[in-house]
This record gives C-alpha cells, sequence and structure tokens, in this order.
DNA sequence: CTGTTAGCGCCTTCAG
DNA sequence: CTGAAGGCGCTAACAG
C-alpha cells in the first residue's frame, strides 16, 4: 500500500538499531539472538525486501549468469539451457536466458550491457560471428564461454562440436543404407553453423564419389526453423523430379532437425513415402527426433554435453580468471532411426504404422 | 589486460575533466563539442563501459523485464516469450527469460530477488500456484502480471484462457466428427493447468452424455512432455482394450500439445492407425502440430495473443502503477486437422501420406 | 556485540 | 558550460 519500498534505513528504524546492526541481522553475521529477532519482527512487518542492485553494486557479483542465444525456439538450446543451468544452480548461481535475435548488432549490446554487471559471466552461442561480436566478447568485463567456433586468437573459452564431421557421419549412413542421390538442406550459409555444414557436405560428397554435381543437390533455407526447412524441401524436391514425374534424390540431409521435421512434411505433402521413397536425416538429435513419424534418424551433436562444458569452463574461469582459456570439442555420432530405414526391404512394420 | 576495469572516473581523468562532466558528455547532456570529444575518445581508449548495477541503483530502473516460467521447454512458452518480447522491445526494454522449474519454492525466490532491482516488471505464468507464491507477487516490487488463472482477490493483473471451455471445444468436435468413446490425457492435478482441463473434461463429458465412466477414461502423464504423454497414453489404450484385442475409445484428447504427440507416437507402437482407429486432439496450437505427421488437430489457446496482452497490461500499469488491477480473458478456437479426419470416411489421400 | 564511517559507480542538483 | 558535493541502498572496515 505505501507507496515507497521499504528501505534497511526503515528495518532499523523500526527495529531501533543501526543500519549495520540489521544488516548484519538479515545476513547471519554477529548479532545478539534480541537484535535478530527484532529485526527479523521489523523486516517482516514492512515486508521489507532487499534492494538487489545495491547489494550487487556493494558486494561486486550479482550471483546470476546468463545464457544467451539466437532463437530460444530452437530445441537444442533448450537442452543446453537445461544442462547449464543443472550445473550453475549446484553452485549457486541462478541462469539468465536471453534471446537476442538474429542480428549480430543487438548481441553486441546484449552482450555490453549483461556482461557489465546485471550478470557475473556469460555464456553465448552467436549463429552469426562478425568480429565486432568477438571484439566485445573480449572486452567484455565477465568471463565468456562461446559455444560455437571461433578463431583461435581469440583467446576465450570455447566448446564446439564438429559439425563437418556430423554432416559426414549422415552421408556415410546414407551410403551404407543404400542411397545414392544425396541431397542436402542447409540453414542460412552467413551462420556458422550453416558454414561448417556446407563445407562438410561438400567434402562428404567429394570423397563419397557421389558425382560433380554437389552445388545442384545443395538448398539453403531461410533459417533453421520447420517452416523455412518445408519451403527449401519444396524447392528442391521440384527441381530434381524428372519429368516422367520420378525423383532424382533419394535422400535428404537437413542441417538441424527443424529443418528435417519441414522436410519430411514436405516429401508427404508431394505424394514420397519416407524412408521408403525418401530416406531423411536431421541434425541436433532433438527429443521429438525420437517421437516424430517416422523416427527421424538424426546426428547427436552433444548439445546437453555441449552445455554441461561450457557451464563447468565457466565456472572455472569465474574461480581463476587468470587460467589459460581452454577450447573444447564434442564429437558427433548417428542415431539411426526409422526416417532411414533401407529402401530395399519393405517397410518395417513398427515404423509404417499400418498393421495387419 | 589491465586486471581492473575502468571505471567514469578514469575516463574523466584521462579526459582531463571531471567525472560530472564526462557523465554528462557520455550521456548526451549539455557540454561542450570539445568535451565531448575528449571523454569519448577517453572512454574508447580504455574501453569504458558503463556499470549496470550503479547506473540503476542511481536511476532507479534497470531497463529490463521478466518472464518467468516453469518450463522453456514447452513451445507455448516460446511463443509467449516472441509475443512479450516484440511488444517490449519496442519500448526500450530487454527481456529476460527465467526457467523456474516445477518447485513453486524456486518460483518464490526467483520473484523475491528479479522483483527487487534486477528487472522493472515481471511477467508469470506459474503452473503451481501457492499462496506464497501469490503473496510474494502481491508484495513484489515492482508490478507482476500473471499468465494464467489467479483468484480474483489477488488484485493482479492477469491474462487467461478458458481451457476448460476449451476440452469442451475438443469434446464438441471429437462428437461431430464420429467419435464416440472419447479418453483424456491430463497433466498433473495439481498444476493450475491440470485442474482446469480437469473441470472442463468432466463437464463436457457429461453434457455430451458420454456415459457415467467418466475417471476411468482418464489418465494423468507425469508432466506436460512427449515422453510423460507417451506413458500414460500406452497405459490408458492399454487398460481400454479388450481381451479380443479391439479398443473401447476411438479418441484421445491431451491436455497439450507434447502430450498428444507422445500419445500418436504410443497409438502407432501398439499397431493403431491414427486417425482412423483412434481420433487425437491437443491443445495450444503449437506451430508443430501442423507439421507433424499426422497433422494433430488442436485447440488453440491463444499463446502468442496471451503473450502479448500481458506485455501490453506490463507497460500500462508501468506508466500508471495506480491503475487498478485488470483480467483479461482469450477464448479458444479449436484448429482441425488430419488426426481427427472422421473415422467413416476413408483416409484422405492428402494426409495419409501413402499415395498409391 | 554494536554504532559510526566510508565507499561501491554513477547521476544530478547546486554553485560558480 | 563546468566542478564539487551529495546520495541511491547496501555491506565491510573500524572503533567503542
Amino acid at each position: 500500500m505505501s507507496t515507497e519500498r521499504p528501505t534497511l534505513f526503515h528495518v532499523a528504524e523500526l527495529a531501533g538499531v543501526s543500519v549495520a546492526s540489521a544488516s548484519r541481522a538479515l545476513n547471519g553475521m554477529v548479532a545478539s539472538a534480541q537484535t535478530i529477532a527484532k529485526v527479523r519482527a521489523a523486516a517482516a512487518e514492512l515486508g521489507y525486501l532487499p534492494d538487489a542492485t545495491a547489494r550487487s553494486l556493494k558486494l561486486g557479483h550479482s550471483l546470476q549468469l546468463a545464457f544467451a542465444v539466437d532463437d530460444v525456439g530452437n530445441p537444442v538450446y533448450v537442452e543446453m539451457m537445461r544442462a547449464i543451468e543443472s550445473v550453475v544452480s549446484g553452485s549457486g548461481f541462478r541462469l539468465l536466458v536471453s534471446s537476442t535475435g538474429a542480428d549480430p548488432a543487438e548481441t553486441v549490446g546484449l552482450v555490453r550491457s549483461l556482461a557489465r554487471g546485471y550478470a557475473d559471466g556469460l555464456v553465448i552461442s552467436p549463429q552469426r560471428v562478425t568480429d565486432e561480436l568477438v571484439a566485445e566478447l573480449q572486452r567484455a568485463a565477465v568471463p565468456v564461454v562461446v559455444v560455437g567456433s571461433l578463431p583461435e586468437s581469440a583467446g576465450l573459452d570455447t566448446v564446439r562440436t564438429d559439425s563437418a564431421r556430423g554432416v559426414g557421419l549422415a552421408v556415410e549412413h546414407l551410403r551404407q543404407t543404400g542411397r545414392r542421390r544425396i541431397g542436402f538442406l542447409n540453414g542460412p550459409l552467413d551462420t556458422t553453423p550453416g558454414a561448417a555444414r556446407r563445407r562438410g557436405f561438400v567434402a562428404a560428397y567429394g570423397e563419397a564419389g557421389l558425382g560433380p554435381d554437389v552445388e545442384a543437390v545443395q538448398q539453403v533455407a531461410a533459417d533453421f526453423t520447420v517452416a523455412a526447412g518445408r519451403l527449401a524441401a519444396l524447392e528442391l524436391l521440384g527441381r530434381h523430379r524428372a519429368p516422367d514425374g520420378t525423383l532424382a534424390l533419394d535422400a535428404l540431409i537437413a542441417a538441424n532437425d527443424l529443418i528435417a521435421f519441414g522436410a519430411i512434411h514436405a516429401a508427404i505433402e508431394v505424394g514420397l513415402r519416407v524412408p521408403q521413397d525418401l530416406a531423411v536425416v536431421g541434425m541436433d538429435n532433438t527429443e521429438l527426433a525420437d517421437f516424430f513419424n517416422p523416427g527421424l534418424t538424426s546426428v547427436s551433436l552433444g548439445s546437453a554435453e555441449r552445455g554441461k562444458l561450457a557451464a563447468e569452463l565457466l565456472l572455472a574461469r569465474l574461480a581463476d580468471p587468470a587460467r589459460p582459456p581452454r577450447s573444447v570439442v564434442v564429437q558427433p555420432g548417428l542415431v539411426a532411426r526409422a526416417s532411414t530405414a533401407p529402401a530395399a526391404e519393405p517397410a518395417a512394420p513398427e515404423t509404417a504404422g499400418s498393421p495387419r
């Protein structure tokens, strides 16, 4: 009801002690039982809440850590976040998440403000890395751990995965299961993941001797979302449909699971069966990959593991700001599911959903 | 490199002016062009970054707003978050997201710390509402808007949806499309959404004259996730499978889309066709509902709309702290997709995905 | 054990 | 237009 918020001064006044004593009583420092009781009572009566800002200013820390991502809508980041959260909460930190959007400039702004006071440390997983962003991360007032690729010279703690190799695993798996004409649905090429996956695909395509038309079998989605994946798949599939209606592609690799979901939807729309007519493999091995219909074969990029490692690096640096920057790599692995079941055999009954 | 962060004092010193002048120059207050230039140069050279904590303490605000949810993994909250973000960023606020976990006690702690300094306002969507939480929200130092149901007497700004009626829409839709034996997959009953949906189902079940066994056709999932939905569905379907293998249920309503996805997976596992043998309807009308296979009929609860309204309420209260608390309701609506296509007709070709 | 004093980094009157 | 001084709310020295 009162328009003014009670401050420690008011509590002390009501309790009949000094502000210092009130502070001590509330924070469990040395104080007489009587003082503690009086102060506690006064605080309760006034509904006193310590001002976090003032406290941080004095203490020099906020006990908050931040996790910044371009797009919280991506399940990968949710997994990462959970892992980070579970690590840092064990050390008494609270985790704040910030979705910055695709614009690197906005990310810079976020780092600037967040890294100076509101948080004691930052884990960031940027999709687009500009020189300006790197510079900002280096001069940030608090420790920063980057999930993703960054030039070694940046001198920052880093956790990354070898997504190029991940694409290689996908190509290999498709080859082994009898696919020959593999298309690739990438995300935007100006993103770090997009660029890395492209490199991986081009290399694997060449090594597997799949032909010279590596450019023709690629399609770039507008972003890493289901809707964009659907559109890109429709475009790519349309482009490779022969006049007689047969398809020149028998497999699709998607840059992430969301794009893969969109691609499967698109395939069904144009009358293709997955996996009989078209195999699809995603990346990230999201929880939904297992529940999608058909189950989505996906390359695990260890999101949870990366999140965990990033959090640990951050905690370690917080404890020892002088330790040399470390860069750790998580290896990808493929998880096979129904979406790439060999075309040779008829559809496995337990995946096609049409018993009898 | 320097171990100490530069403060405004250092900038002023280097620029050869007073701290006050440096502050004015940096913040665009009156200052001579020459001073501005010198201060700017000094700040750049030192890599000066204003301390957000000190700034907030002095100014009395942080220009940050917070959005607290139990589980960021739920796509509903992502949609809400996007809507909130887009509203508040237009007013110069940054949005911080905090995932509190299912424990109400943790939520209380979050509100306590966040609502006192780190953020200027809070939108919270708690799944479990305890008296303690309500009390904490009422005494929060900053304006709070609750997305979800709360006693009127709480005197807080509120945005909610009529999810009970939403369940009613689902029942009605299933009845109209020829389903007679409807099961219900709920989330935990001690959550606000779980309780409301239960009320809605029991009421609609009775009104539709579906029989006296309303308890027998319900199953509670451990939480609002795909995995829990799958388990609950397996349990419910198993319970209603007659000795001769036929199923006593021909439709399932799920408390949210994630549970519905899990249910469809479970149905396929046990050899049922969706929608031919079993219709499934979800709630929330998540983006993925449209892309799932089969497309998931879902009751839209207007998550984006609720987020937008909550953000607007918060902004309005920030502008006028004295305005009377408002409570706005968003009406649900059903979006029909393939998962509830009438069983009478053969599977519609464009949804079954198995052309010829 | 307690009160007084000092200051975290910043912004903003108030004189000059 | 500029500098000096005060204070946001809190905690950590220092005496008493």
